[in-house]
Parts: C-alpha cells; sequence; structure tokens
RNA sequence: CGCGGGGUGGAGCAGUUGGUAGCUCGUCGGGCUCAUAACCCGGAGGCCGCAGGUUCAAGUCCUGUCCCCGCAACCA
C-alpha cells in the first residue's frame, strides 16, 4: 500500500445462498471486519464490501424443487445472511447482491467492454449432458458413480455453444504478476506455487455464458446466454463500487483493492480469472489476494451431507458476538487449515476470557472499589521496576499489534495483546495490593499499584477496540471511562486518575466445559428430535409405481472381492445372483476392505446397463446406506437373509 | 511418476531472510488470597517423520524415502 493513500478497500468472497451459511463463512467475515475495524481505528478511509452470488444452476434447481421464484428463493436466503452479519455486528458499507439492477447494468456493461476489445468470441463448450434433464454437468459436479448429480442417470459429453474469454492471452502477464517477488499479490506464499503451475500447465480460455439454463445476466448481444459465473460473480468488487459507469466517484477513491480476503478453493479464480479480466479491461488490478485457510471438523471439511456443519448463531446466543471472534481470530493461524471442536473453543473461552482478561477487571476494580474508595487514584507511575516494566510491556504493544495485523496475523496480534494482560496479572502477585492495604503507611504506594492496573486496562480497552469492541466498551464503563476510542491513546501511559469506576458482572463468566459440552450434545439432540415433527425431505422428482417396476432389484452373495487395479476408490466383486454369476464394481474402497465383504449378501441393482469403470466393466449396482460415524462419512451395506436370485420389491 | 498441504516434548499448535527449539493446555512442586476455585513462580518432558547432502552452523536450504490429509475449473 502507498503510505500517501490512506484508503482502504477490502472484500470477502460474495456468498452463493444455495443454503445457510456456517461458521466457516463467518470466519471469513469476522476477519474481514477485524481487519476493516483496525484501519479505520488507525487511521484510513476504509471501504469494507460483502455481498451475495444469486445466479446459477443450482440456485434455480433449488428454487424449482421448493416450488417458488429463483428471486423469491434467493430473498428468502439473503435475508437470513443479513440478519447474521447484523448479529455479528459486521460493519460492511456496502453488501451487493448479484440480482440487483445496479450490478446486472454494470456487467453487461463490462462484458460489452471485454467483447469490444476482442477478448470474447464464440466457440463451442463441452461438457457432461443430461439429456433428461436438460443440463450441463462439469467433470467434478457428477455424482460418484459420474451419472447426472440430480437424477444420478448416466451424462454423456455433448457440446453447447458458448461465448469465450481469452484468458490464454493473458498467461504470460499473469505469471509475472504472480512470481513478482516484490508486488506479493497472492498471500500465503505457499499458493504462490499452485498457481503458477496451473498457468505453466497451459490455460484455456473460459467459457462465460451458458445457454443450458436461464437463471442469470442476459448476454447483451445474444438474448438465448446467461452470463456465467466468472464475469458475474468477480465483477462484484467494482460494479458496487460503480463501476463502469462515468459518475463513479466511489471507483475513483477506493479501486483497486487492498485485499481480496478469499478461501483457498476460490485463490484460483482470484488470482488468474480475475486479474487476466480486469486486464483487459485496462483497469489496475487489486493489490492483494489472500487465501485463508478452511475449518475442519474431526480433521474433514463440514458439510451439510455429513451433518457436522457448526451454526455460528447457536455460539453466538450461547457465549457472544466477542467470544466466538476472540476465538476464531484467536486460534487458528491464517492460511492454514485449523480444526475446530466445542472443546477447544470453550477452552480459549475459559482460559484467555474468563481467567485471564475478565478476571484481571474483575479483580483490578474489585480492589479500587475497596482500597481506593471507587476512584482511580491520580498519581503518577511510580519509579519501581515492577511498574517500569509494566509500562513498556504497555506502551510497546500497539506498534506491535499494528505489525502482526500488517500481515494478517490475527493470532499474533492478539497474543501481543494478552502478553501485557498476563503481565498486568503478574504484576498485582508482585505488588501484593492486600499487603499494601493493611498498613496505611503504604498508601501511596497501594494508589500507584491500583492506578497503573487501571492504566494497562485502559490500554487493554483500546487495543482490543477493533477485535472486540463490545468488551472493550465495557471494560471502558467499568473503568469509568468514556467510550472514545482513539488508537494512538494506546501509545501512552498516562491518561488515568480521578475516573469513578463501576463494577460489574464478570465480562467472562467462566464456563463449566463438561456441562458445556454435555449441553450442547443434548441441543444437537434436540434438534434432531425436532425433526420428528415430519419435515417433508427434499427428495428427487416424484416417479409413477411403473417407473419403480422397471427396477429390478435382486439378491446376491459377494462370492470376491478386490481392489480395481487402476482406481483408488473402487473395489470389483464378482456377485453370484442365483443362477447367474456377474461383476460389479461400487466406490467403496475408502471404506471397505475387499475381505470385509467377502460373503455377504447384498441387494443389488439388476437390470442397470453396464457401465465400464476405469477400463473393467460393471453390470448392475450393490445397495448402501449413506451414515455417519463419529462425524465422518460412512457406507452401511443394505443386506438380507434372503436366497440368492430372489426379487426385492 | 497428476497437483498441493502436513508430519515439532502427553494433546493442540507457532516457528519471518539458516545461528542457543517457543506458545497454550495437561502434568509435578511451590506461592498467594484482591479476584470468576481464578492469579503468580519453578521443574520434568522434544535426537523437530526417516535417510543422506550443502554449511563454521539446518526444524529452517537440497536429494531421496515413509506416513496422513485435501484438491483434480465453480461448497467459505
Amino acid at each position: 500500500m502507498s503510505k500517501d493513500n490512506k484508503t482502504f478497500y477490502i472484500t470477502t468472497p460474495i456468498y452463493y445462498p444455495s443454503a445457510n451459511l456456517h461458521i466457516g463463512h463467518t470466519y471469513c467475515t469476522v476477519m474481514a471486519d477485524v481487519m476493516a475495524r483496525f484501519k479505520r481505528a488507525t487511521g484510513h478511509d476504509v471501504r469494507f464490501l460483502t455481498g451475495t452470488d444469486e445466479h446459477g444452476q443450482k440456485i434455480q434447481t433449488i428454487a424449482n424443487e421448493k416450488g417458488v421464484s429463483p428471486q423469491e428463493y434467493v430473498d428468502d436466503v439473503v435475508k437470513g445472511i443479513k440478519e447474521l452479519w447484523e448479529t455479528m455486528e459486521i460493519s460492511y458499507d456496502d453488501f451487493i447482491r448479484t440480482t440487483e439492477d445496479r450490478h446486472k447494468e454494470r456487467v453487461q456493461k463490462i462484458f460489452m467492454q471485454l467483447y469490444e476489445k476482442g477478448d470474447i468470441y464464440k466457440g463451442e463448450y463441452e461438457g457432461w449432458y443430461c439429456t433428461p434433464c436438460e443440463s450441463f454437468w462439469t467433470d467434478s459436479q457428477l455424482d460418484e458413480n459420474k451419472g447426472c448429480p440430480d437424477c444420478g442417470r448416466p451424462v454423456s459429453k455433448e457440446k453447447e455453444e458458448a461465448y469465450f474469454f481469452r484468458l490464454s492471452k493473458y498467461s504470460d502477464r499473469l505469471l509475472e504478476l504472480l512470481k513478482d517477488e516484490k508486488r506479493n499479490f497472492l498471500q500465503p506464499e505457499a499458493r504462490k506455487n499452485e498457481m503458477i503451475a496451473f498457468i505453466e500447465q497451459g490455460l484455456e480460455d473460459l467459457s462465460i455464458s451458458r445457454s443450458s439454463f436461464d437463471w442469470g445476466i442476459p448476454v447483451p448481444i445474444d438474448e438465448k446466454h446467461v452470463i456465467y459465473v466468472w464475469l458475474d460473480a468477480l465483477s462484484n468488487y467494482i460494479t458496487a463500487l460503480g463501476y463502469p459507469d462515468k459518475d463513479g466517484e466511489l471507483y475513483d477513491k477506493y479501486w483497486p483493492a487492498s485485499f481480496h480476503l478469499v478461501g483457498k478453493e476460490i485463490v484460483r479464480f482470484h488470482t488468474i480469472i480475475w486479474p487476466a479480466m480486469l486486464m483487459s479491461m485496462d483497469i489496475p488490478l487489486p493489490e492483494h489476494v489472500l487465501g485463508h485457510g478452511w475449518l475442519l471438523i474431526d480433521g474433514g471439511k463440514m458439510s451439510k451431507s455429513k451433518g457436522n456443519v457448526v451454526d455460528p448463531v447457536k455460539l453466538i446466543e450461547r457465549y457472544g458476538v466477542d467470544a466466538l471472534k476472540y476465538f476464531l481470530l484467536r486460534e487458528y493461524t491464517f492460511g492454514q487449515d485449523g480444526n475446530y471442536t466445542s472443546e477447544i473453543m470453550l477452552k480459549r473461552l475459559n482460559y484467555d476470557l474468563a481467567n485471564d482478561l475478565g478476571n484481571l477487571v474483575s479483580r483490578t476494580v474489585s480492589m479500587i472499589d475497596k482500597y481506593c474508595g471507587g476512584v482511580v487514584p491520580k498519581v503518577g507511575v511510580g519509579t519501581d521496576t515492577f511498574a517500569l516494566e509494566l509500562r513498556d510491556i504497555a506502551l510497546s504493544r500497539a506498534e506491535k499489534v499494528e505489525e502482526e495485523m500488517d500481515n494478517f496475523k490475527f493470532n499474533n496480534a492478539l497474543e501481543e495483546i494478552w502478553i501485557l494482560v498476563r503481565r498486568a496479572n503478574k504484576y498485582i502477585d508482585e505488588t501484593m495490593p492486600w499487603v499494601l492495604a493493611k498498613d496505611e503507611a503504604n498508601k501511596s504506594k497501594l494508589d500507584e499499584v491500583m492506578r497503573n492496573l487501571a492504566e494497562a486496562l485502559r490500554v487493554i480497552s483500546v487495543l482490543l477496540y477493533p477485535f472486540m469492541h463490545t468488551t472493550s466498551s465495557e471494560m471502558r464503563k467499568q473503568l469509568g471511562l468514556s467510550e472514545d476510542i482513539n488508537w494512538e491513546d494506546a501509545k501512552s501511559f498516562d491518561m488515568i486518575g480521578g475516573e469513578q469506576v463501576q463494577k460489574g458482572e464478570p465480562i467472562f463468566p467462566r464456563l463449566d466445559i463438561d456441562k458445556e459440552l454435555e449441553d450442547m450434545e443434548k441441543m444437537k439432540a434436540e434438534s434432531q428430535d425436532s425433526s420428528e415433527e415430519s419435515v417433508d425431505l427434499e427428495l428427487k422428482d416424484e416417479i409413477q409405481f411403473d417407473d419403480f417396476a422397471k427396477v429390478d432389484l435382486r439378491v446376491g452373495t459377494i462370492l470376491e472381492a478386490e481392489k480395481h487395479p487402476k482406481a483408488d476408490k473402487l473395489l470389483v466383486f464378482q456377485v453370484q445372483l442365483g443362477t447367474e454369476k456377474r461383476q460389479i464394481i461400487s466406490g467403496v474402497a475408502d471404506i471397505y476392505k475387499p475381505e470385509d465383504l467377502v460373503n455377504k449378501k447384498v441387494i443389488v441393482v439388476a437390470n442397470l446397463a453396464p457401465r465400464k469403470l476405469r477400463g473393467l466393466e460393471s453390470k448392475g449396482m450393490i445397495l448402501f446406506a449413506d451414515n455417519i460415524v463419529d462425524g465422518k462419512e460412512t457406507l452401511e451395506l443394505v443386506t438380507t437373509n434372503a436366497d440368492d436370485g430372489n426379487a426385492v420389491m
């Protein structure tokens, strides 16, 4: 960042409202929020943008299933997202929705800009097509059997007309951008090589339109097409500033962005596609892209299907916004994945917030109350080494925090603040105010100690403000300080004296961890119970009996099982189905060892069209039930005692 | 040989440009009673996955190897 330019523009990804947001999204947004607050506190003119990416086939499909229009559907989910951010006290300056007119109009203009530049051409896009569903899918969208993710039926490689962006044209400039050591475009460093390798293996031009669904922004020159996610979603960072409209005051002021904060899975789009688009538009590139890590549950990804999604709302209700924010920022290292468990969180809250900070506030205020008539003594720091050391540590904190925050090291920044918290606790033990209080002769010494403690807490309240402003205010209230916060005040140790303290409730009550864990389990169980009130499942399209009758299910016995020689996830079975013996392949190698399944009775879809999987033919499908054990996805064999070859109906 | 991340005291993690291995929890012992049974001090515990190499010096660079985990163009 250039020094003379004090503006600071930070963005989160725009989230996809296909489901409620979980703690991972909260994590990302909290980081952006705290950074925005920190920059505001340190004198920057900050713009903080978040929003939602609301187009695409998935949204259209979900809305159809629910029997509402896509717009109605996203309106509803977005309302919930905004409520969450309100609860989390996210201080965004703007919330952009890709379905807003301001965005749609500007994206169309951007499309035309790229088109006129000659970077968009019409071509053919190849993908997997499901004829019954009339849908195109990419490789990664296909289900585990490489079938249509919607209906499970086989898909075929088909071509579709689409508009393309000349991404390949920008390969060299992108490499230059990423390799530039000083530019430091992408952080953390580790992701850089990944991106460079990706570009060096050769970039293909990017399809930026679709005609197989219509929930999107129309391509201005061709009404059969809608603009695909890349151009639509990524552009939000500038359309929200008014680009390319002439009166783009915000754009002139805040672009280029200081930081795009994104999850590691979308780093690629932000460091390759997005800069290429901007290059084509001939406008400046964002200064930095930061890829944060994921919060993992039991070492695995959080996902709805695993049923291990952590809902931030419940945590806030129980422990408060500041506690959750503190935990997220203190526990994890930026850029790296981190493990989440309730226990890890509860321990953090107890040890750092209740024991260290909360208790420090409590004992300090209580002693000022008791020994000084509730008024912070108006005296100097004193000259003993304990006081001077406390002062020195307090005075050096702000700079340390600034340093760490410049590198997005939230955890280290908080750690720096806690060094002062712990030092203050230690100071109490060193000076033993309760002993001083016993002898009137020590009154001036006692006053000094109390004043220094109050001063230390005042400094802490300033330092903490960007991270936990509610806590900061509560501390100041108890210390009898005004709510006005000035970051520079953290660099003084000579401001307090004469305030009337107000003993209040503990700012962070100590938690009974075992009991909390128990309660959380109960809550989880209850939320599962409540589903017994018969909420309709989300199902595939209804079928007629005749359709079902087409499926021939038979009982079989697995005679042999072995690993597929050319695939990690597949097992190859020889199954006896009555008189017939046949080969069936299933994608269960992750969960079962071949020998576990030999001699098992199974139910087989016997009239499924044969299919080659990595070179071997599979005739039919063995039924497994999806299951979750200890938060991990697993599969239970569906079994029976009936004789081989018998029909299942 | 598809790509990437990780293997650091009992647990969970930090370790910038190579120079005496840190933090939190736990554990053992001690101190204190102002405080939310909190706080403070001290001890024990690590050949930094394994094997080579570069260097005066490597957890930190290079090579090889084993194990775990993600990703393989649209789920933060």
